[in-house]
Parts: structure tokens; sequence; C-alpha cells
DNA sequence: CGCCAGGCTAGCG
DNA sequence: CGCTAGCATGGC
């Protein structure tokens, strides 16, 4: 096992992996779009990890290598190069201040990608809660440095569950959305390969899988894939463009996302989670 | 009770 | 193509 403390700059975990945009973390006590402590968990390549932050030092446990936590993090990019890269914009600059040290996460593909199949019509909390219902149901239990975890299925695992038994966990018309989509993910789909291919092409790639649309495939692009000028539309990010760049706003999804990425550039998805957390923390008008 | 929540698919014109 | 009804569930 490895236990180190890095040095961290410009980071903050708890705004991290508490803004919304990950559902694959978990506290080690308590619920994490709730109260409890801030000690997260998750897993990588199957092996734990185990993360606090004190002030400038953030402290891991774990069997993964740790090069791998820190990009799981987003630290291996300058957030104020991220930043400098970004056009002068007051609404931007207004949620820098209240939320800086947020950054990307890269979680892994297909816990992401289960996490927005159940994301469609569905408060933030709750999506998390049917999270880990499948990690209970599904994924095995493993007991780390005197912490009992579960880690969620693999997609082997997970295709086990037929449809109805997925309906069980209270999940409602998602459960289609998983049954179907692991059957591809096992039949003719390479996760691997998205990477290597341009934004549009790897959006149109996700597609392929049911009940990824438009916001969906963007936000797994996003937080897990290393596509930073994905721009994802939710309600939330809707109303921001609306009130704050009404000139950016179109009447589909693709052209205001494009806007919107056109406009703050290739790292347009950073942009996007400083403004929506902001906006639903109530931090700006919308 | 109605409305809404990190939207999606199918089926229409 | 673009547009929209229907979709499960729970909290307010």
């Amino acid at each position: 096992m490895e236990k180190e403390v890095v040095n961290v700059q410009n980071f903050d975990l708890k705004e991290t992996l508490t803004c919304g945009q990950t559902f694959t973390w978990s506290r080690t006590q308590g619920e994490l779009y709730g109260n409890g402590e801030d000690v997260f968990y998750n897993f990588y390549n199957r092996k734990p990890v185990i993360t606090w932050q004190k002030d400038n030092q953030l402290h891991i446990k774990t069997k993964a290598d740790i090069e791998e936590v820190k990009k799981a993090l987003g630290l291996q990019h300058s957030l104020e190069n991220i930043f400098d890269s970004f056009p002068e914009d007051p609404l931007l600059e207004k949620a820098r201040e209240k939320l800086w040290g947020l950054r990307i996460v890269q979680d892994e593909f297909f816990p992401c990608l289960i996490s927005y199949l159940l994301s469609p019509q569905m408060r933030i909390p709750r999506i998390k809660e049917m999270y880990n219902r499948i990690a209970e149901e599904y994924g095995e239990e493993i007991e780390f440095e005197d912490v009992k975890m579960h880690r969620f299925p693999t997609p082997e695992e997970l295709a086990k569950a037929s449809e109805e038994e997925l309906r069980d966990l209270g999940v409602g018309y998602r459960a289609e959305y998983i049954d179907k989509t692991t059957d591809i993910l096992l039949q003719d789909f390479e996760p691997d390969t998205l990477r290597q291919m341009s934004y549009g092409k790897a959006r149109k790639e996700m597609k392929k899988l049911y009940g990824v649309g438009n916001k969906v495939a963007d936000c797994i692009l996003l937080f897990s894939q290393g596509f930073y000028q994905a721009y994802p539309l939710d309600t939330w990010a809707k109303k921001a463009v609306k009130k704050h760049y009404p000139e950016l706003h179109a009447d589909n999804y693709t052209q205001t996302s494009e806007n919107m990425r056109k406009y703050f550039g290739e790292n347009s998805g950073y942009a996007q989670e400083y403004i929506f957390h902001a906006a639903r923390k109530g931090l700006i008008e919308l």
C-alpha cells in the first residue's frame, strides 16, 4: 500500500468532489451530497483510494498508482493556466472567487457512464443514492484501512442484472438505459478508443449508447475522457446562458453549446462547471 | 394536488 | 431534419 502526502496548490478537494460533477466518490462516513466527514474514497482499476486534504497537503492511501489518483482529481494541469485561457468575463470571475480550487475530475468511464444514465429528470443527491444502491447490490464489498467500501460493478457484473431487477432498485425508466447500454458495451463498443477521436466524433460515438443524448454525452466526455472543450447544457447551465449570455443562446442544444465553446475556448468545460456550481449554489443570479 | 429534477427516445409532420 | 409526448420516482 502506498501512503503519501502530496503538496497541492490551487486545489480544493471538497469543492471538487461535492460540486455535482461526480457520483463515483463517497465519504467514508456520511453522504457525499449531505453531511459527513471530509475523508473520501473511490476505486481505480478495482484498487481502493482514500484521500483527505489539510491545507496544501493532500493525504492519499491507496493500492493504486499515486499519479493515477492525482490525474483523477484533475491535478495534472495548472488551474491558473486554464483560467488564463479564458476571456475576461465578469460572471466567471464571480464564480472563480467563490469556488477557486474546484477541478474537473477524471472518473473511470463505466461508473461515470452509469451515473449519468441515471441523471435525467433527477436531483443530484438522488442520483448518488441510486448509484450507491447499484454498487451495494452488484459490486464487491472491500475493506481497506478499516473502512468498508463498495466497489462499483464492472460492465460484465452489471450486465447480469435484468431490467426488472434494476427497476426494483427504484431507478425508474432509467433501468432500460442501463440494461441496453451494458449489452452494447459488451458487444460493440470500445471506450478506450474515445480519447483518440475528435470531440465531434467522440460525441457521436457516445450517442450509440442507449440513454446517452447530447447532454449526457458531454458530461461523460468531460468528466471521464478529458474533453475539456465539452460544455454540457443542463437546466442550470441553460438558465445561466439565457440570463447572462443571451446573444449566445440558440434554440437548440448543439448550437448553444457550440457558441459557449467558441466563447470560452478549449477549456470551456471548466468554465461551465464553475458557472453551473455557482448557479446551483445561488452565488450568481439566474 | 401539481410541479420539477444535471434529458432521453420514439414517432410524428 | 425539428418538434414534442411520455416516461418513473420522490420531495416540496
